[in-house]
Order: C-alpha cells, then structure tokens, then sequence
DNA sequence: TCATATATCTGACTAAAGTCAGGAATATTG
DNA sequence: CAATATTCCTGACTTTAGTCAGATATATGA
C-alpha cells in the first residue's frame, strides 16, 4: 500500500465529510432537525420495529423514544405493541405521516437528479457511486430467501443473463438453457438467495431441488458494484446452510472456464471437480461439493 | 435519467451519511470534539489565515473565533495579526499542535489502510472514490500557476506521458517528443498551471513562449478521477487568461486525432485547424486561436 | 480627514444531540 | 413461580453547534 493511495483516501473522506455536512444540516429544508428525519425515512424506507430502527441509526433508547413522540405528536406516525411480543414496539407511517416521506423523497432525488444532470459521464460517476458505497456499507450488505419471481430477483437475473452473453464467448441465451422450474428454488425443495444494500440488488444465488439424490447451485451472481467484498462467499455459505436445512448433503454446480472469480471461488471452498452431469450447452465445468453435517 | 440511476444515489448518499456520521462523532477518539478537530486538521493542512479556514469550513465568525481560542488555550496554535493586512489574522500550529496533528494523521491513514486491505481490487476502489470525491467537490477544485519543475506538476506530466504511451497507435517516448524549456512555461514567458483538489494533483497545461509571434499549449491533462466535471476547458481558459496578461494573442498547439475529447474541445472553443507547423513525429492535428483582447 | 467597509472578538442566547439513572411492562428460564 | 432479562419510557442533565447583536481595530476611497 503506497502513501499515494492513503492520500487518496484521505481526499475522499474529505470530499465527502465536507458535503454531507453541508447536505444534511437544514435536512433538506423542510423545518425538521436531522434527527426526527432520519427517523421518519427509516420508518418510511419499510422498517417497522422500534429496536430494528434504532440499531440501524445507532440512537440512545432515550433519544430513539423522544424522536418517536414527537413524530406522534406531528401526527406523523402511530406506534403500537408488537403482535408476538408487546415490548418490541412497532411503527408505521400514518397518512400524513406518507405524504411527508414522500415529500422528502423528493426532494432527495432532485437533488440526487441535478449531481447527476451536472456531470458527463453519469454512467461512470453511478458506477462508482455503487462501488464506494458497497465498500462502506459492507456489513449492511442484507441476505434474504425470496421467491424467484421477486422483482429484485428477476433483476439479479436478468443482470447475470447480459454479463453471461458478454463474457461467454459464445455468447449467451435464457432459452437455451434449461431454465429452473420455480417451484425447485423455492422451500422445501430449495432457495434463492438475494443480496440488497438499502433495497438495491446486489446479487443472488439459487439453490435448485431435483429427485437425483442432490441440489444444484444455480444463477450465482454479483454486481459489479460490490466485487471485492466477499459476497459471493457470503451467498454460497447461505445456500449450503439452507441445503442443509432442508436435509440435502450433496451439491452440484456447473459453470464455464470464462467465469474465473467463480471457478476460482469454488475450488477455494472445498468444490471438487466432476464430469459432465448435464448437457447444457454452456458449461464446461462441473463441481460437486459433499457438505457436513451434525 | 432513470429511476433506478436516481436509487443508486441515493442509496451512495445513505450509505455516505451514516458511515462518515459514524466516523466523526467520536472524531477519531482524541477527546476532541469535531469543530475543534476540523479546525486544527486545517491548520495542519498549512491553511494560514483565519478568514480562508472560516471560508474553507463554512463556520459562523463568532463560532471560528471561539474555536481557535480553545485550540489557543490548549497550547496547539498561535495566532498573530498578518503581515500586510493585520485585521487578517494568521495562525500557525505549535509544537504541541504539529504534534496532536500528526497523531490525526496517523489515524486517519490507519483507518484508510484498513478499510483498503479489507477490499479485494483496492485499485478500482480508489479510482471510483476519486470520481466520486471529484465530483462532489467540483468547486473546490484550485487552478494555480507553479514552477513547471514543481513536484506536483512533474505528478501530472508523468501521468501525461503515460496516457499518451497507451493511447498513440505508435506509443509515445518524451525524449523523441520536444521537451519544452522550463523557462518557455515560466512567469513572464508562459505559465505553467495546476487543478488540485485537497493536494491532489487533477489536471495540468502549459503554456510555453515561443519568439515566433505566438504562443504554444502544451501538456493538457485531466486525471480520469475529474473527467467530465468542465476541468478541461477550466485549464484552457485560465491559459488564455495568462497569454492575455502576458501580451500573447495568438495560440497554438499540436494534438494527436487519438485524443478525442480534447479535440472536440478544441474545435467547441473558437481554435481552428491549420497546416503542420512542427516536425515533431506525434501530432497529426494543428490548431490556432487568434484571442480577443482588450 | 471622514465615512465606510472589513476582519475579528465578545457576550448572551437557542437548538439539537446525546448521556445516564432509574422505572414500568412484558417475556424467558431454571 | 421467582429471578432475571429485555424493551421502551421518563426526567434531569451535559455537550456541541450555531446565531445574532454589538464592540473594536484596522484598512480604503472620496
């Protein structure tokens, strides 16, 4: 690590600190201190326990109850006990209360819209946007088994389909693939795995049920923005955990010799190689894994 | 502009706020608070008078004055009436100061090392932070005219020759191109000018005295962390600007038809092309602009 | 020289954020 | 069931940041 690339750091964490300081002192100018703001668009951004709020802002419980009433004394939010335990208390926005968050909504993306609108290469500066963000917010990275039909799923896809025909050099087509039957990668006969950063998709990965004895890995996927962090790691674990789960102790995967990072992670992680067990038509290599179990 | 471009923003300013709201509070855990800390790192970063920091940190005079005397109290600054102007004031660190702004120093480099060797393609990460960093901080960035042999000019100069090499057809070696005299692209013969941002060299151009009733651009440079922020056509005008003040009407430069957006510069911002008027073996492409004066 | 502008300082104030001790209601565990 | 833990609330407090109206000293231009 060169004392450049330190500075360079430095330089961010400058730019940075300087600009949001600037950005959310008058909390986009709608009268209300950032405190009870943060609160509203955490409440607003679908999170509904109190205790799940203040660990994702970091507030006191003190704190954390006085922003509460006063939101409720705006009338901007109804609190009231949670269903299987009365402690854990449970927030949503009232009608107001949406009309408000909105109101901040959009504020934020027209200022988020004029950054953009002021640059020329938009495309470079969101990518780049994503990348720093993922590397920030590495641990606020959040692993979710949703239905494949999900549209942050569907879009994880999709994003796997096009770098799929970009890096294989036979290019690449859904339909020539045999494509999972949704009901193998859903519980009990298997899973999918999104990974999302506040509500952006950042990656996936399918676990596949079959009658052969195994369950296949399928559509092992990540963004661009958050190469680098461990993710895919992160994803395969979560599958093996819910193969075991679900009572399946021998996995297979193929996967294409193009597809370095991910051969390379497979054989890192206890992956051996098998021959053909399939006659997909893009696939060269071929992996099973034997997971232990107890 | 799409929606999903304005969620990646917003989801990098969410991801930004709370992560540098995270690392200011406690400021690095020195026991001081964050205006007295950014104040001092201020100093430290050899700003001298007191009405460039306040403008630099955006503080309330009454604020900044109450600042430096508690830094004052503590025996890391001293502060004394300017030499030419003494309402403007002039501070400088101690001993003890030099010593407690070294110790921020090291922490914040700590901190960057570590959040660099936790990622997997550090290189890319610091590319998109200083896109980001630029892009964020657009106004802040300083056009100053230095000695061509300045360190940081000779930063950017090699940067220079090292796109050049990748993007002529036929490589580019400095020694078979016309190596300008420093004194051609020295006060009162040329100028020779530098964008840094923080201390981070961004862009160059020169601008070298010939005896041939004209002057010539040389070395236009824009590091790819600042493309697309106008940097280019910043650097050019202030060229003009200092022709102008040196009685210099005419200009020229040789490009290579390789370097496209400079190019296109060129032809948006009055040059126009002429005949070969070097033999040096890279340009393919000549300019000229006649400046208006008065 | 006199009016005006500029740079900083001082005192009195407010708002916001955060801390801490303890209390009430509810859940969990041996 | 009793002891303990968890979740949230309340009141009393401190620290930090920031605002505003003068006061003071110095510079500048007619």
């Amino acid at each position: 690590m060169t004392t450049d690339q330190i500075a360079r750091i430095r330089r961010f964490q400058r730019a940075v600190t300087t600009e949001i300081g600037l950005l959310d002192t008058s909390f986009l100018g709608r009268g209300r201190p950032l405190g009870p703001a943060r609160v509203l668009n955490a409440i607003g951004g679908s999170r509904v326990e109190v205790s799940e709020i203040r660990a994702y802002l970091g507030l006191d419980s003190g704190l954390m109850s006085r922003l509460l009433r006063g939101l409720e004394a705006e009338g901007l939010i109804e609190v009231e006990p949670g269903a299987d335990d009365s402690r854990r208390r449970r927030v949503r926005l009232t009608a107001a209360g949406a009309q408000e968050y909105a109101a901040y909504e959009a504020l934020a993306d027209a200022q988020a819209r004029e950054m953009l609108g002021k640059h020329a290469a938009p495309d470079k500066l969101l990518a780049a946007m994503d990348m720093v963000a993922s590397a920030l917010g590495k641990e606020r990275i959040a692993l979710d088994a949703v239905d494949p039909r999900h549209p942050l799923a569907q879009a994880c896809m999709n994003a796997y389909y096009t770098e799929l025909a970009a890096r294989l050099e036979q290019g690449f087509d859904v339909a020539r693939s045999s494509d999972p039957d949704v009901q193998d990668m859903r519980h009990p006969r298997g899973a999918f795995v999104i990974a999302t950063s506040d509500g952006l998709p950042l990656g996936c990965a399918g676990l596949k049920g079959t009658d052969k004895g195994y369950a296949e890995v399928k559509r092992l996927w990540v963004s661009p923005a958050a190469r680098g962090l461990g993710l895919a790691r992160r994803l395969m674990r979560e599958l093996e955990d819910r193969a075991r789960d679900i009572g399946v102790t021998v996995l297979r995967l193929d996967s294409n010799s193009a597809l370095h990072e991910a051969v390379a992670l497979y054989r890192a992680t206890g992956w051996v190689e098998i021959a053909r067990f399939n006659d997909d038509p893009y696939p060269d290599l071929f992996f099973e894994k034997r997971l232990i179990t107890g």
